[in-house]
DNA sequence: TCTGGGGTCCTAGGACCC
DNA sequence: TCTGGGGTCCTAGGACCC
């Protein structure tokens, strides 16, 4: 059996937990530049506040009733993440970190009712993190991830439900709509859709061969879990990244070079600096930059490559990967509104230490000595940072920053 | 004025090889 | 006249996820 464990309202939880006096409040979090709706707290979403929802848009609404509003604050909400993982470690040996507020826990072969499982697991989580979930179990992912909907879609259960103890299963599959299943996107959906498959009942009674055919081996795997066949294990831990993404909108649109490099710089060295944290070192650097579509004028988005001789987690190596691939890239007559790095081909540090001697020619200790670097002051930290946008409603970061740390009055 | 950011996996097709 | 067949690797792009 598989529990899928999802932290409800995570954003807004996380937030919550310290702001007491926001219970049973509408709240809603913004994502970076305050751009758009992410999360909502269950007020918010009664009041019509949809997922996604441009905040300008929503802000008549979010005033008139009175809506709290935070920019997202991913310093807390990662570090709240890692205490709700660890505290699930204790539930089970085989924790698998699906994203910053899921986890998928192999239950192992229990044929009891896990519902009083998940009850623990919720209060518990609850108390030592402050941070309400939503638990469901069922013998594949695909089914763990659909009694978890039922639990937060349906009046089935509050909280928790071990999806064997559902006796019209058929009954409840066939009132599922085919887009609610985990892997059936916009696409997909409206593919079955005109073949008069509606329901998760019926693609689950779907025929093989057809699946295959229209879908590939991916829709036959996601029928396959459906039935109750595993195809996708639960992985313990967190998966090591294959590639790291540092992007952003900017606060205006900007045109030249010399205008663009130090954000790219400093969005390398950021993403460098996460790759160090995960030990890997990056076989090739991708920039790319994006106009406005939102506005008149030359559209465009591109993107260039380039491929250290050796792989390197040295930031100034990378940063100057990046302008090179900036260079390259640039335009003139064009507006960017929005640029990012990528670093990939990531491999552990020790595997190519181990086969490739030469990791010394890419210049560089790891991890780096401190101070390293010579425009560090140039491309390094959030607050130095003048492409960064708006976050007019960020909150502190509680957990993570001394001078923050909530102050608790006797 | 204002529209997020960060990921993964699969497939088709081209290049290349024997 | 007739123009193999099988394989690998890489990449771009689609689809999906949170």
């Amino acid at each position: 059996m598989i529990a899928l464990v999802d932290c409800n309202n995570f954003y807004v939880s996380c937030e919550r937990v310290f702001r007491p006096d926001l219970a049973g409040r509408p709240v809603v979090v913004l994502s970076n530049n305050d751009g758009c709706i992410i999360a909502r707290s269950p007020e918010a979403k009664a009041l019509g506040i949809e997922m996604g929802t441009p905040a300008f848009k929503a802000r008549a609404l979010l005033e008139s009733q009175k809506v709290t509003v935070f920019s997202s604050n991913y310093a807390l909400y990662g570090d709240m993440s890692r205490r709700v993982m660890a505290t699930l470690g204790g539930f089970s040996p085989a924790v698998e970190e699906y994203s910053i507020d899921e986890a998928f826990l192999d239950m192992g072969d229990e044929t009891y009712d896990l519902t009083p499982t998940g009850n623990a697991i919720r209060s518990r989580v609850l108390r030592w993190t402050g941070i309400p979930v939503s638990i469901g179990f069922g013998p594949t992912k695909t089914l763990a991830k659909l009694a978890n909907r039922l639990v937060k879609t349906g009046a089935i259960h509050s909280g928790v439900l071990d999806l064997r103890t559902v006796e019209n299963l058929d009954d409840v599959l066939a009132g599922m709509p085919v887009d609610d299943i985990w892997g059936v996107g916009p696409n997909v959906a409206s593919t079955l859709r005109r073949t008069g498959i509606h329901s998760a009942r019926q693609l689950r009674d779907g025929d093989d061969f057809w699946i295959k055919h229209e879908f590939g081996v991916v829709g036959l795997a996601l029928v396959s879990e459906l039935r109750g066949i595993v195809c996708n294990a639960v992985r313990p831990g967190r998966e090591p990244r294959k590639e790291v993404t540092v992007s952003r909108t900017f606060g205006s649109e900007i045109g030249t070079l010399d205008e663009l490099k130090p954000p790219v710089a400093a969005f390398a060295a950021r993403a460098a600096g996460r790759m160090r944290q995960d030990g890997m070192l990056a076989g090739e650097v991708t920039v790319f930059i994006e106009t406005n579509e939102y506005k008149p004028g030359p559209q465009g988005f591109s993107t260039v490559t380039l491929k250290p001789e050796v792989a390197t987690a040295n930031t100034d190596d990378l940063v100057f990967y990046a302008c090179e691939a900036l260079s390259k890239l640039i335009r003139s007559g064009y507006k960017y509104r929005k640029a990012g790095v990528t670093l990939g081909d990531l491999c552990p540090v020790r595997m190519v230490q181990e086969t490739l001697f030469t990791v010394g020619a890419s210049g560089d200790s790891w991890p780096p000595p401190a101070g390293f670097g010579l425009k560090q002051q140039y491309y390094s930290g959030e607050a130095a940072d003048p492409w960064q946008q708006r976050n007019r409603h960020l909150s502190p970061r509680y957990t993570t920053q001394w001078a923050e740390l909530p102050i608790a009055n006797a």
